[in-house]
RNA sequence: GGAGGGGUGGCUGAGCGGUUGAAAGCGGCGGUCUUGAAAACCGUUGUAGGAUUAUAUCCUACCGUGAGUUCGAAUCUCACCCUCUCCGCCA
């Protein structure tokens, strides 16, 4: 969410940067309604301070003995009138909160302007693509030729999106589980694992409600919403609470399954692992002082980063554009590894920065050391990484011609073994 | 699921429907004392919105959340949320 304030403040810019990302509402309502609700907010106060000394004065008339009914019926009336000024601020701020629920984050000025993900900027790239003396098969085919995932029991036990991971399937799933977890905790993220349900306050806070209810799972009576990432509890971790500067910057890291409903991608990759309606991921999560963010960011990503290094898989960073970052993001860059079996790079990563753009959403301040006062945190995270897109990279690029998979060096103490057969 | 007890400031914990934004203690901060520290003593110590040139002053709101009663509610009523104890069920 956007500080009020600040678009009231600073209209042309705020329209001027959310027209980079392709946004079209129009502020003119808004400041409007905000005119008028500053308006009645001051006149009710004024009521209000009259309401509360006559009030007094009634209470130490009583006590005297003198009768007060006249001005109590006086204040009977002003009651009244408080009461139909603060419905009429209500209507105000509903539709207020509504409209900046809906408004996306500004994008940061280092993010090229662009309008979909054809304008993205590659800043780097990490390792050589293999190349293979034979042709590289999709994972799909890999696995069920060696009986390590299951998909046609996937869609039977659930659905299509769903697949069943088996023997050392599942065993790689844990083992790199473990190692990403291992990792980023010797780097000094704190392992949490969260409730995996969670209310509408917490997506509200994170930014996947109102705007996104359509990609969820929910759960009725009592209502839960599924994690679509581990980025909802962990950040929610914090929501209305004050931190002290001391304690900043905080690094969590979290395994969870995440669980998407996919509902715009249809037909999509709708083979394999790539696009699942359940899927396991390691979560970064920082909270950070503003000043701090943008370096953070770069930490962050380095660290998603460490993991593909670790796996030796060749990966690309890029920089999202304008039009192609997502809804609450300031500025994101996504990592994609190869895949040799569709010959191109694919994200297995996204980190951002969400600058004040959560915390304000989800009341999450901290407090300057001896000062007074209280400023909101810049929230970031990233995948550090998504599971099953990286057993689609190590099968694919480790794949055999005889069908094997060879295990990465790092990978062979959380599997018990050196090759998958 | 059944029965009952609670939700007050960073923490503990008072609070008759009317000088309670809220006692007291702890913690924090500042000071006196001390070579220094501790102890003791004194003072201070929430958040947000608004008025004003102003971190000084003033106003408003906030005692789980939301409605209600009242001239006036932390204090009364209702609903919901959370939490604790006991019983039942259960991985």
């Amino acid at each position: 969410m956007l500080d009020i304030k600040f678009v009231r403040d600073n209209v042309d810019a705020v329209a001027e940067a959310l027209a980079r990302r392709g946004f079209q509402g129009s502020f003119d309502e808004f400041l409007e309604s905000n005119r008028r609700r500053l308006a009645l907010l001051k006149e009710a106060e004024e009521l209000r301070n009259r309401r509360n000394t006559v009030s007094q004065e009634i209470g130490r008339m009583k006590r005297s003995g003198i009768d007060a009914s006249e001005i109590m019926a006086e204040m009977k009336s002003v009651g009244e009138r408080i009461r139909l000024i603060e419905e009429d601020i209500r209507i105000i701020e509903d539709k207020q909160s509504e409209f900046l629920l809906n408004v996306p984050n500004m994008p940061h000025r280092s993010v090229p302007v662009g309008r979909d993900e054809t304008e993205n900027v590659e800043i780097r790239r990490w390792g050589e693509p293999r190349r293979f003396d034979f042709e590289p098969l999709n994972h799909w085919d890999i696995a069920e030729r060696l009986d390590i995932i299951d998909f046609q029991r996937g869609a039977k036990i659930a659905g299509s999106r769903f697949a069943v991971m088996k023997g050392m399937g599942a065993r790689l799933e844990r083992a790199l589980m473990n190692l990403m977890l291992d990792e980023h905790t010797s780097r000094g993220y704190k392992e949490i694992f969260p409730p995996l349900m969670v209310n509408r306050a917490s997506m509200t806070g994170t930014g996947q409600l109102p705007k996104f209810e359509a990609e969820l799972f929910r759960v009725l009576d009592p209502e839960y919403y599924l994690i679509p990432t581990a980025e909802v509890p962990v950040t929610n971790l914090h929501r209305e609470e004050i931190l002290n500067e001391l304690d900043l910057p905080i690094y969590y890291t979290a395994y969870t399954p995440c669980f998407r409903r996919e509902a715009g991608s249809h037909g999509k990759d709708v083979r394999g692992l790539i696009r699942q309606h359940q899927f396991n991921k390691v979560e970064l999560v920082k909270f950070v002082r503003p000043e701090d963010s943008y370096n953070e960011l770069e930490g962050l990503t380095l660290d998603a980063e460490a993991i593909l290094q670790k796996l030796n898989l060749p990966y690309r960073v890029i920089v999202l554009c304008t039009g192609d970052m997502g809804f609450s993001a300031a500025k994101t860059y996504d990592i994609e590894v190869w895949l040799p079996g569709q010959d191109r790079y694919r994200e297995i990563s996204s980190c951002s920065n969400f600058e004040d753009f959560q915390s304000r959403r989800a009341d999450i301040r901290f407090r300057r050391d001896g000062k007074k006062g209280t400023e909101y945190v810049h929230t970031l995270n990233g995948s550090g990484l998504a599971i099953g897109r990286t057993v689609v990279a190590i099968l694919e690029n480790y794949q055999q011609a005889n069908g094997s998979v060879l295990l990465p060096e790092a990978l062979r103490p959380y599997m018990k073994a050196e090759v998958i057969e």
